[in-house]
RNA sequence: GUGGCUGUAGCUCAGUUGGUUAGAGCACCAGGUUGUGGACCUGGGGGUCGUGGGUUCAAGUCCCAUCAGCCACCCCA
């Protein structure tokens, strides 16, 4: 029996889920290419080592997340726990640096292995947007925009709250987490298990620590705004005011980092307190170093990912199926043509269900049940007289003309 | 990976202090009546009670293990 389930984390997308997945889909890729952003694709698994150079080699996802094998006990391949490091490689493969400045928009599964919840499996799937190229603050401006517009469109945005940070550039990054390493080492002995690992792996993440001793810790830590050196400062306020402009709202939370090695400056996320610990429903930031990490000409970029399920939850009008029209023979003798009926409509572009089997009572028992907006019933003579009754399930039944069926069937299309 | 809660038909749930062939509603199928659907009536199929052990004369009901889902931590989309 055990083998006549999904694997753990992993689930079917049946179709009613399928029209939600596809609406968010949809939605953000109409969105993003209004701002220009044209969708591409690349392998769903990578060489381990892409992922290990772009997420750095202590990050979570890498230690222990991915899904790495030696297919036939060769190179070492890993099924993708993101998109962006796929993009970035791409990027150089492709010898793309002459084109710039790109912009992608990307959907697609990626798999990570961590204990399955609610909007979190490990097979997933997200949407992503990159910029690739742009070293100016509107170009983050721009990337939160069509984040932004993209919840908007999907009638979530005012159930989610932007929050936003600086990670600095390198030299700051350096000088701050030097600091606040110091810091927390003089109170090593009142720091949580936790967050004693994280001194060492990713310090800025104590920051964001729930655990009531660290935070008292952490109020009295030293802030990464005073050592921030002036063209970070600067280049965050550029960002904070063209988001203004925009009327784009947002709260500063200075405890916002990001688990990937890859981030410098601006850091973003759109939370939710509908989705429980996840809260998280689209975040990304800048990563200006990634490129060359991974031995490209130095590159900057800017990028989000959003989780599909997420989203998919948060939207609370369910995409519907479109409403059939169905035709039906009201006997035998006409089956054929009403198959040739329901042809000659499909070609016209009207959604059109044709059963297989029945008598008319059951039949039209169908036709309700699908939902049909209108029935077209043929009688045996009907396509000799040129006529076909068309029942609309609300207000009766008319019949008309063959020439006028299509005009008739229009209001359903 | 850690801690906790849960697990009976497709779905939502009942199942008394362990005791004869495990139930309901909805859904599904068939028939009837509408005589071209929706309502209604009748009947039917479907569960090795997550799985595997154990205790017992007897377990859905007790014990252990295991799997899965959910919640929190962790992490993140």
């Amino acid at each position: 029996m055990t083998a006549v389930k999904p694997v753990r984390g992993t689930y079917d997308i049946l179709p009613e889920a399928m029209r939600a997945h596809r609406h968010v889909v949809d939605t953000a890729r109409t969105v993003a290419a209004r701002y220009g952003y044209d969708e591409m694709s690349t392998p769903v698994f990578e060489f381990t080592e892409v992922f290990k150079r772009s997420l750095g080699d202590t990050s979570d996802v890498v230690t222990k997340e991915m899904y790495t094998f030696s297919p036939k006990g060769g190179e070492q391949i890993t099924l993708r726990p993101e998109a962006t490091a796929g993009i970035a490689r791409a990027f150089i493969s492709g010898g793309l640096a002459n084109q710039l400045p790109l912009k992608f928009f990307y959907t697609g599964p990626m798999f990570r292995y961590e204990r399955p919840q609610k909007g979190r499996q490990r097979q997933f799937h997200q949407i992503d947007v990159e910029l690739l190229g742009v070293a100016e603050p509107l170009g983050d401006v721009e990337i939160v925009a069509v984040g932004a517009q993209i919840l908007r469109e999907l009638d979530v945005l005012e159930r989610t709250t932007l929050e936003l940070n600086t990670l600095g550039d390198p030299e700051s990054r350096r000088a701050y987490r030097a600091v606040l390493v110091n810091y927390f080492k003089s109170y090593s002995n009142r720091l949580s298990e936790d967050s004693l690992a994280r001194l060492d792996r990713n310090p800025l993440r104590i920051l964001d620590s729930k655990d009531e001793g660290d935070r008292q810790l952490v109020a009295g830590a030293p802030l990464f705004g005073d050592y921030l050196n002036e063209y970070s400062r600067d280049y965050f306020e550029r960002v904070r005011a063209g988001l203004d402009a925009l009327g784009i709202a947002y709260e500063v939370n200075p405890r916002l980092v990001r688990g990937l090695d890859y981030y410098t400056h601006t850091a973003f996320e759109f939370t939710t307190r509908e989705l429980g610990a996840q809260g998280a429903v689209l975040a990304g930031g800048r990563y200006d170093g990634l490129i060359e990490t991974l031995g490209g000409r130095a590159t900057p970029g800017i990028g989000w990912a959003a989780g599909v399920e997420r989203l998919a939850m948060m939207v609370s009008e369910k995409p519907k199926a479109k409403r059939p029209i169905a035709v039906v023979p009201a006997e035998a003798e006409a089956e054929l043509d009403a198959l040739k009926l329901a042809q000659r409509l499909r070609r016209e572009g009207f959604t059109v269900d044709l059963g297989f089997s029945g008598n008319l009572s059951k039949r039209m028992k169908r036709a309700s049940k699908i939902n049909a907006a209108a029935v077209v019933i043929l009688r045996e003579d009907g396509l000799a007289r040129d006529v076909v009754t068309v029942r609309d399930f609300e207000t009766g039944e008319e019949e008309v003309p063959l020439t006028a069926m299509a005009d008739r069937l229009a209001r359903y299309q």
